[in-house]
Order: C-alpha cells, then structure tokens, then sequence
DNA sequence: ATCTGTGTTGGGAACGTTCCCATGACGCAA
DNA sequence: TTGCGTCATGGGAACGTTCCCAACACAGAT
C-alpha cells in the first residue's frame, strides 16, 4: 500500500472516477461544495495513494505558499532563539510555515536571504535586521509581500516595527535601581551601529540620568580587555556612592558577567540589572536582576500585523525579574 | 527602477531579444554555454527589471528546490540552537536553505511537520526526533529525500544516525572525574524515553561504573523536588569519599545547576560535569566543567550523509573543557 | 565540394496545481 | 411547456520554470 513516491492530483482523480478540478477542491477548503459520495470517492482514493498535495506547484499558481520567512541577525543569541521559538509557534497555529535564515549579523548575507525568501514566495517576512537592507525591503513591500522589523527598525520603514518599549524598559531599570539605592551608574552596551534598540535604549539611558542630574557614564564596546579595565576604574573611582551596571542585551549581560567574574567583583554590592532574561541569571552567585521580554505577546504581534494588518500594538512593556544582582548588602529583599 | 513586482524569465528574454531557454540557462548555472555579448544583454535586462528566478516553479520542475528540512525536538534547548546555527551554516555553503521546524517535543507536530517538509519537496531532512515518525520517514525514503538522524536514533532507521560518540562521552567524563579523585558518582538525565542518545549515556554509565567496582547511581528525571532531596542524600551519605553529578546532557546541567544553588553545595568539592557546553558554565562559581560536542563537524558530516551519501563517520568525539567545578579543594589545576 | 563535429540558440512540452468558464441536471415559477 | 436560477461537475488554460530536441552556423577534415 502507500506507494507515496509521488501521487499526483490527476492519479487521484483517475482512481475516484472523477477530474482534477474536483480533487483540487476538495483539498483546498471547498470541500463542501462536493456530494458527500464524491467527497467519500476522492478521501479514499488519497488516502490509498498516500496523496499530499505539493505545495511548490500550488504555490506557483498564485495561491498563498502558505511560507513565512523570518530572517535574525544572530541566531545563537538568546534573545533570537525565543524569537524564533514564539514566532514559529505562532505561525504554526495560524497554518503557516517558517523559513529560519540566520545571518550571523552579515549584510550581505542578509539581503542574500532576503531576496532567498523572494524567490520562495513567502507570505510574509520578519526582519531583525543586521544591516539596512531596505533595498530588499521595498522589493517586497512592493510586491505585496508584508515586512514586520522585529527589535531593530529602520530608517525607511519605521512603522513597521514590533518589539520591546525600549525607552519603558530602561526607565523601569533605572527606577529599580534608584528604588534599590543605587546612585552611580554605568551603562553597557554592544556597539549600537545599526541595532536601533541598542540606540534607542543608550539614549534614553543618557536622557534620564542627564535630566537625574546623575553623571552619565556609558560603554559602548563589549572588547573584554576594555570592558575589564572600564568596570575596574569604574568600581574604584565611585566607590564612596552605591554602583550598578545595567546592560543594554543578553549578550552584553554575559559579557559583563565575565567581567565581573574576573575582577571578583561582589554581585550585589556592586549592582548588576540586565535586559533580556537568560536560564542561567538565576544561578550566577545570588542571581542576575532582569527584565524579561513577552516574547509571545511580541510574536503574536508581528504575525497579526503580518497576516491580518490589523495595526495591534506594537511596543510591549517588559517585566522585572528582581534578584541578588540588585539588592546591596543589609537591605532587605524588594517586595514582589 | 527595478519595478521588482514580478519579473518572469519570459520578460527579461523579450527585453534581452532572445529566448527563455537561454535566459534560465544564465540563471542556473550554465552561464558559460552562452556567448559573451548574450550574456551581457541577458544581465543587463535582469538587472534593469529586478529579476530573481521563482524557485516555486523551479522546483516545480523536477530541478531541485534547494531546501532542506530540519525538524528540531525542542527550539529552546542550547543542544538543538547549536545544531541549527551549524547545520544552517553548513547548508548555505552549499547554497541550500533551511526551513526549521520545531515540535516542542510533540510527535503530532513532528508528524505534521515532516509531511509539511514533503510536501514542499525538500531534497532532504534532518531530524532530531522526539517520537518515532516512521511512517513519515520511510515515505520520505521512499521518494528519494534522504534522511539523516540527529542526536537521536530510530529503531527501523539506524543506520542513518550522525552525533556524538555517546560512550566514548561517558568515558571521557568517567576517565576525567576518576583522575580528579572523584570516587562516587551519580549519574543525572531527563527521563529517556525516545531519545536514544539520552539511554545510550545512561547505559554506557552504568556498565562502566559496575565494570569498575562503584555503586551505581542514576536519577532519571529532572523533576526539582526529587532532585532536591537525591541530591542531598547523595551528598550527605557519601561524603566520606569524594562525590561527583554526571549530567548527561544541557538540560540536566542546568537543573543540577540550580539544585546545586538551592542546596548550596560547593562546586568542586561536589564535583558536577556536564555533557554539553553551555556559554555561561563558565561563570557560574568556579565554573562547570563540560565536554563540548564539535557542531561543526556533525553538521558537516549530516549534510554531507544527506547530500552527496558519501558515509563520512556518524560518531563524533567530544572536548573536554577542564573548569572548577571538577577540581577538588587543595587539589591542582588539571593540566590542559 | 561534401561531410562531420562542436558550439550556440530557440521552440515546445512537461511539472502539479488553481481558477475561469462551460456543461448538464434539477427544481420551481411563469 | 418554456425560462431561469442553483448546484454539482468537468475541461482547459494559465503559473514560471527546466529540459529534451532541433536548428543553424561555422570550423576543420575528407
């Protein structure tokens, strides 16, 4: 039974004693257009014949490729990984499939990708863009085909963008913190380049501890040699008012991390509040403070604003993860 | 320029003043069977229209559709982000895509996925199976997509399976401990059920551990209560000689990780090894020591089984990356 | 001068589907 | 009876490619 090597609609038909056209219908949602014995006909004949219909010719004529794309600038980054997680999830449900290109944060093999799902006929593309691909962009905008940004923007397509409220988030941190008693500040990021979250939550560090009439102090490399000798006279020079580092990403929570590791730095003592949550904050020293991202909510976001254009919002609030990281020695632990 | 909408072959060969036939044999590959200036008209023309090839069509046609499946057990988990970002790599190299699938452990979905995967006709799919889809794989076999295993073996498909070298990581892990004075040992892992890298570990452990004369100890779930109060027996009754966790994959780790917190046991003095390299094992007190699985090569060696069958080795040999939490109080630094 | 080979080009038929339109059959109002 | 919607079905032309085969030109060998 079930010779599947390739059963075609017109097999199917042939053997249900009926044409293409019915067959056709009955495995695009029109089934109930059909006689019920036609429709027992054909169920039976596709199931003997092991029939799936193939979706690069159904794509081909017109009909939706039922594809999405997702292009992520990193995929070993944590944050990426649940991105893609819930994004997958979410498109699943809706029916679709996703198409994961990585590109290990290279343009050009970001406009390669993009001009990849091109060609497959995706339905739609979600872009958390290494460069400024907008180019590419457009093309598809212009062939109808639906671009959502996900945690970086660009210039020429600002609106599209879905992700973390980057300047809500740093806001939250800095109240945390000021709530925790720290004073003194450093901020840590990758370079921002492109990654406009990385910008938008600089400045807005930079806003607020300006208009706190606090001495702004950031970082804006994540080179081990300068992050070491950065937070070394960092935790020296201020030593006589409560410090406390808050990273900009994941990647800049690890790195600083190392860091503090390396310089012995006491957690705690010395604050330490990173945006993006990681499975291992929990377990470095008294745990790493965070704020978590609602990578669901994002997702279901991009897809909605994919699929059904419905504009739902598209900046989402983060959530406190209070740990050891940010409570200073002798002070009780923050309330929930 | 480039009005990208829709471009087909059969424009950019009446803009180029010569035949379709031509212009898809500069597009696939067979660009030097064409005269010079031909060429450069054909290029000019695609250029000027914005022209990519449908790989709908193409793969339509019998010509490959360049895509390649993978269908992961569990997104979230480092050991399948790993394998993703190296196979993906490997893949673009040879200038296929990816789609990537994840089944949240679910062998519905897993099933799902894999007709998805067909239906899309992909020239071969990798799997990190979380149940046992036979069905669906052999009817992939049987139409000619070739099958490789990931990590996880399958009773009716062994042959196929590309990983580590499971015993020879038991080993690795058993002959380092012994040498760092460790003498009695537990074994920790999610239960096994399916996934046959998980029992070949668990096997491997228990027939060198009574080959070599210790207790066996294996715990076989994760659960955080039962890991609790076994860890904390373990610890207590056998702590007239030196103790040490195996953790026989990522998610092992981590939980032992954490119970390790809850129970403030001291890394080191308790030995803990984990199977899997983790980016924060590194931080976490004196750091974990770990045997690292060489993504690379098991990418490699899975597209190569898929691609050209040339049968490359399937078993491959861990790192064993030496930290803290493998070096017993007054004891020296292992050498590398 | 004719034959043969090689290198370049083009025409037409697939591939498996969807979709437009045509065909009957049937029931019901005129 | 005729006329006319409605329902169930089928035929054929797309969709954008690739690939087989034919055609032609031009070289060198006979």
């Amino acid at each position: 039974m079930a010779d599947s090597s390739r059963a075609t609609l017109i097999e199917v038909a042939d053997r249900a004693r009926t044409s293409k056209t019915s067959v056709s219908r009955f495995f695009s949602g029109e089934r109930d257009r059909l006689s019920a014995p036609l429709q027992a006909r054909i169920d039976q004949a596709a199931r003997e014949l092991g029939y799936h219909p193939n979706l690069m010719a159904r794509g081909l004529k017109g009909a939706g490729s039922k594809l999405l794309g997702m292009v992520v600038a990193d995929i070993r980054n944590p944050f990426s990984v649940a991105a893609v997680h819930a994004v997958e999830r979410a498109a699943r449900e809706r029916g679709y499939a996703l198409i994961v290109c990585n590109t290990d944060n290279d343009p050009e093999q970001e406009r390669r990708h993009l001009e990849l799902l091109a060609a497959y006929q995706v339905e739609g593309v979600i872009v958390n863009a290494a460069g400024d691909p907008h180019a590419q962009l457009h093309a598809l905008r212009h062939r109808g085909v639906p671009v959502v940004l996900l945690d970086r923007e660009i210039a020429s397509l600002e609106s599209e963008a879905v992700g973390l409220d980057d300047a809500l988030a740093v806001d939250l941190a800095l109240d945390h913190l000021e709530g925790q008693g720290y004073e003194t500040l450093l901020f840590v990021t990758n370079a921002p380049q492109a990654a406009s979250a990385r910008k938008a939550r600089l400045a807005r560090f930079i806003e607020r501890s300006a208009k706190r009439g606090f001495p702004v102090t950031t970082l804006t490399t994540l080179e081990p040699a300068v992050l070491l000798t950065t937070l070394g006279t960092f935790t020296r020079e201020a030593h006589e008012t409560p410090t406390a580092v808050l990273c900009a990403n994941a990647t800049a929570t690890l790195s600083v991390t190392q860091a503090f590791n390396a310089l012995h730095l006491p957690l705690g003592e010395v604050g330490l509040l990173g945006i993006d949550e990681l499975d291992w904050c929990a377990l470095v020293g008294p745990g790493i403070t965070t704020l978590a991202q609602p990578f669901d909510a994002i997702a279901e976001a991009a897809l909605a604003r994919l699929l059904d254009d419905c504009s739902t919002p598209a900046r989402f609030a983060p959530h406190l993860i209070a740990r050891g990281s940010t409570r200073r020695p002798g002070t009780p632990p923050a309330l929930p």
